[in-house]
DNA sequence: TTACCTTACTAGCACGTGCTAGTACTAGCA
DNA sequence: TGCTAGTACTAGCACGTGCTAGTAAGGTAA
């Protein structure tokens, strides 16, 4: 019959119950400063019901000329289990501000900004790719804060997630040394899109090492696959003076070391201690079970969200230590 | 100075250029059946480009009745590796059509989709959990279609999810009796969130042990930590007719059941047979490596992006075959 | 009675866009 | 010259909302 059945309008709701649709607008916005008397009120309320109006966002967002949306722009890389836990965090942290988070993957190749902006006018964005920072320019020059946790902010190092990673690398070798191993190696993803995130906490295990006194790491990439990842192992265990501990970039990357190890007969901790980072619900499923750092995606998502309450406010960054949102969690590996 | 930069409208270009508002939407829109000069038209593309012009969002909602904005409904449920990988594909299909794709993680509690609705108006959903068909009625009264993969559709039952993930247990224990076992073993994951699914792909293997003339699978929780899987390991293990070989309900909860193995001496897959679904990376990283049913999510997101496509063009859902989406992906713990 | 205040509303503008209806101007043809 | 057809535009409506300015009715005070 009818091809597309019209949306239900305040207009409508107005007409139901015999008012103005201005009175209507007052009573679903209880707006302050407007005397409605409770009969009329109780009519609105209950026409809008029955109706099943909703108020249309478009046209909220056209007169009000700001929205209640979040935008988390993700690159490509496969976020895990810790940005899972971030994403659902954050979502509920927002949601108590009435706003919506929504998730765009932007898919490589042609620009996403330009497009996306066309599309949803968030109220403030989230981007986890360093490479989107000039992209975002025309989004801050409308006056739309952006939150780029992966980008340095000059004067607050510590808030930086590249800062973050270095610091899990420190965590590492300082775990490691703790423990007694002097001979460090560190395992990479095969993964190239993990390359920068790889790089930064590689690099806070270099420093680390350096810091305090002993060889730089020996670096091998390690698939995951069990016969490569006893070939790293191998590569390591070999020499007159052998690795005796492994940094490995996350879990996963552990998990695997330790498959290889145990192809080899390798034995863990005893022969080779392995320390992974992100504390995946897997690590306490292996054996032996894996000591890892844990990211604590609550801490993470509440920095989120007080740097993106504060830019949605004109106000500050939070200062929020990057130590805060780590810690060991010791099991069997090391 | 100016407290919130303004931004750039069409009637700023038009200003600029010296032309007419209308005729800036014409050269910028490509409105058919317009003459407009060669010349006329650079200008206003100069100009637009020149003051950084971007049509706004809320606006054009607003005159033109819909948005090509697509939102993908989550629940809880941690999305691993499938989800996220589906997330993806769908993002990169339905980007080709000039469709953007958002997620958005249900917060529990309140209700989400009249808030949701209030402040996006998607031209299409997906929703990922059963609960929400009821909730969703308003947006399909409202024109808006919705697919909802884990409902049941009546005609075709091979396209819902639900059939999927019976035909995955049943895939499971095909290929363990393929493999020569009899008395099988059913892996349930500890989450209670994950309780529905579970359910499904443990029905898919009764059914399959039932019409194969087996006893039905021995169920058991098992924990994503080591004592608990060789708890559950060793319960397979005792009596006088003991299961020979596991299905597990994913790749997390098969590799718990190795390391629970691996810790009670029992060999895989010599004693016990062990196989997953997912065909997660550490799939092929653990020791010995992971049998698993690999549910390939270019063809799930292929499957969804049709059935949205054909949702919006008001066609029929098209046909799927689950099978097409799986494959026993052999390695070695069977 | 008139001025003034409060209550309980209503009329209608503005947001920025897509697009229809209209207009001025020129060219072609009888 | 008059009439039509086409070109290259412009004026302005409509979308649904939030909200300001206005207005009628009733009560109080001078």
């Amino acid at each position: 019959m009818c091809g597309r059945p019209r949306r239900v309008t305040a207009t409508d709701v107005a007409k139901a119950t015999g008012v103005s649709r201005a009175t209507v607008g007052f009573v679903l916005n209880n707006t302050p400063g407007q005397s409605i008397t409770a009969a009329t009120r109780a009519k609105v309320l209950a026409a809008a019901e029955r109706l099943g109006y909703t108020p249309y966002a478009p046209a909220r967002a056209l007169r009000s000329g700001r929205t209640s949306i979040v935008v988390m722009l993700l690159s490509q890389l496969p976020g895990g289990p810790v940005v899972n836990a971030v994403t659902e965090h954050l979502t509920a942290l927002l949601a108590e501000d009435g706003l919506t988070l929504l998730v765009h993957m932007h898919p490589g190749r042609d620009e996403p900004v330009s497009a996306l902006w066309g599309v949803v006018t968030p109220a403030a964005v989230i981007a986890f790719d360093r490479a989107w920072d000039e992209e975002l320019a025309p989004l801050r020059r409308a006056g739309i804060p952006v939150v780029t946790p992966f980008v340095d902010p000059p004067d607050d190092l510590d808030g930086a997630v590249p800062v973050m990673m270095q610091r899990i690398g420190r965590l590492q070798v300082d775990h490691l040394v703790l423990a007694g191993h002097t001979r460090l190696g560190f395992a990479l993803p095969d993964d190239p899109r993990l390359a920068p995130m790889a790089g930064d906490r590689l690099e806070g295990a270099r420093f680390a090492c350096a810091e305090l006194g002993l060889d730089l790491p020996q670096v091998a990439t390690v698939p995951l696959e069990v016969a490569a990842a006893a070939e790293a192992v191998a590569g390591w265990r070999a020499g007159p003076a052998p690795v005796t501990a492994v940094c490995a970039y996350n879990d996963e990357v552990a998990i695997a070391v330790l498959s290889g190890a145990h192809r080899l007969g390798v034995a863990v901790p005893g022969e080779l201690a392995v320390i992974g980072v992100d504390d995946v619900p897997l690590a306490a499923a292996v054996s032996p079970p894996l000591t890892t750092i844990a990211t604590h995606p609550a801490t993470l998502s509440r920095y989120l969200y007080e740097a993106l309450a504060a830019a949605l406010a004109d106000g500050p960054v939070p200062h929020r230590p990057a130590t805060e949102m780590l810690a060991v969690t010791v099991r069997g590996s090391v």
